[in-house]
DNA sequence: GATGAATGAGCGTTCATTCAT
DNA sequence: CATGAATGAACGCTCATTCAT
């Protein structure tokens, strides 16, 4: 096994039994085992349980921004990119259940509050682009003139709303809704 | 100390430590400390830890429907009422932050996922007034025709997102903007 | 078992297992298992390990000095009250021996040094009664015109060497040859 | 690097972190960085930590023998013997003070007493100098009729004493006061 | 020979729960 | 009824030692 392959065993133990029992349900011991090594090994990778977390979100970050920005020009109509970015998001969690729950469990506790507020400050990161979209949609008048975190919680709230529901397995995975929500998204955000 | 007193005070301990502290940093020792009674008397008034946090959704749920729905009329136009309760439930969040960040801790953890299900199969509780108007709402096509749980995803969705963001500092207080964000919910809803 | 018993149990079994095996050899589980206690019980009488190993020195030094300084009067001629102290010491640390070897271990430890730092510093303590000692010692000009630390030195020096000789088996127990080795310590000292 | 260099940067290393941090503070992968070698490497030149901290008490005696015995004599007279190693000694340890604190550490630790023992019951090593010095002290009748124990005691015990202190910053270095601790010790030994 | 990644037993500590008083 | 001292399983983490490369 490389070295690498056990850096990725325990990120991919640690993302899942995090997905599915939370924090208290991946104590350190259960991750070392489902990734097939020794309990001591995750130290080498990662100082502590705070930074294998901070850094697995880190690296959904990298893997899914890609994946959601693919096909994704800002040259295109606002509402167009809109309808993009959303239904793409929308589908990566759709599609990634695993992440979608870490993220949830993540963004909802003292780890994700600062992420949030460095991303709203800072304006970096996958917001960058969502930002943007905003901003321009604001200021050539297609959206409604509310501040962003009202315009990102109008877009994203449903979504996550919409990924918790499929994974608890509330609604079947069905493009033709998926399409309506986005849509439904964009009533509530353009002007 | 009456007996019910001390049932309360334990209840109210706990919301508090788990509301500003998440449920690791809420120790029974603790409760039972801030409550002002032994660490053994909160197994008089709840089989476990589990039990007494279930117990405490169930009493924030109820203390809050009357609140929410105060002044609320099924006879009124459908908008009107949407605005209503949707106005009502997220001033009571941004009000009562204490409320707010237990029942997010709750419905983030797998103790709020059964809750979620029974609500949605069982329709009881404050869902039922929600329900009822969507349904309204849906049947009059005064709304989309999209599933309850997509309804309830574009309306609370961005409500729970703008309560969090009003914990977080994020945005201030203030009527109007409160009544915008609605009212984009709502453009998000009709038809 | 009464309240103070089982922290006595804890104390007594502390001091026996990190005499006998240093502070090393001497895990709280074990502590616990010897004291008869459950592991977490010792965290109810101590915060922690370090606070239940200075407590444990606290204690011994609070019953080793009313027997040490048995018979002592300030008042009987230096050499007297030399020699009635040290001898008292002495005879205790062969006594007691697994006071002794705590003693040791403490002193030798990161603990130990603070509290050295503060005797000398701040003149509390058993040292009070042989810092008087020496310095009406140097004051009447009948011990060597020296530094308080190295007129320490001198008399404690070799009580602790054949203290830890006795414990080790090199010297059995024998009144005329602790006689005559305190005299000695005192003639090092004497003008 | 020769294979002698790697074993002595080891060596050196050991000795360094345990007198600074005791044998806590020096886990063999702290070691191993510091000597600048692979953690692995170690245990080509010692079997475990126990030996390499034997072996290293063991180097440090015979570094240290030939400074201190430089320039002594036994035709001279045991008075100026004495002088002339014990101060020599007590130099060592105030301008080596690593090589003390180490010894110190490794004396009061189970590695020590075993070594202690050997060195009391088979005459070797360093004491076999000091061991004649004090048999023919005794045998001239010019040292007290004690046991060799006993005298070690009351020439090591203080001189430990003010090493120690001098570490520990109680006292400054000063030849005056150095020559005049050793007559104190030689005037408890001597008849 | 040299390495350093991997190991897992063992550490100090916490906390939900029990039960004698 | 109420208590809070007692419990011990379980946690996150360290480190002496091994062994494939």
């Amino acid at each position: 096994m490389a070295k690498t392959d056990k850096r990725d065993e325990i990120v991919r133990a640690a993302l899942e039994l995090i997905a599915e029992h939370g924090f208290h349900g991946a104590p350190m011991a259960l991750i070392a085992e489902h990734a097939g090594v020794g309990a001591g090994t995750i130290y080498r990778y990662f100082e502590n349980k705070d930074v294998l977390i901070t850094e697995l979100y880190r690296e959904l970050e990298e893997r899914s921004f890609p994946i959601i920005q693919k096909g994704y020009s800002p040259d295109k109509p606002i509402r167009e990119r809109f309808l993009h970015l959303c239904t793409a998001l929308l589908r990566y969690f759709i599609d990634n259940p695993l992440d979608f729950r870490f993220l949830e469990q993540f963004l909802n506790s003292p780890y994700g509050v600062a992420f949030r507020r460095d991303k709203l400050l800072e304006a970096r990161g996958e917001c960058d682009v969502f930002r943007e979209l905003f901003e321009d949609g604001v200021s050539r008048q297609e959206m409604k003139d509310l501040p962003l975190v009202i315009l990102f919680a109008l877009a994203f709230g449903p979504i996550l709303a919409v990924a918790r529901d499929h994974i608890l397995g509330f609604i079947m995975r069905d493009e033709v809704l998926i399409a309506r929500t986005i849509e439904a998204c964009w009533d509530g955000i353009r002007r």
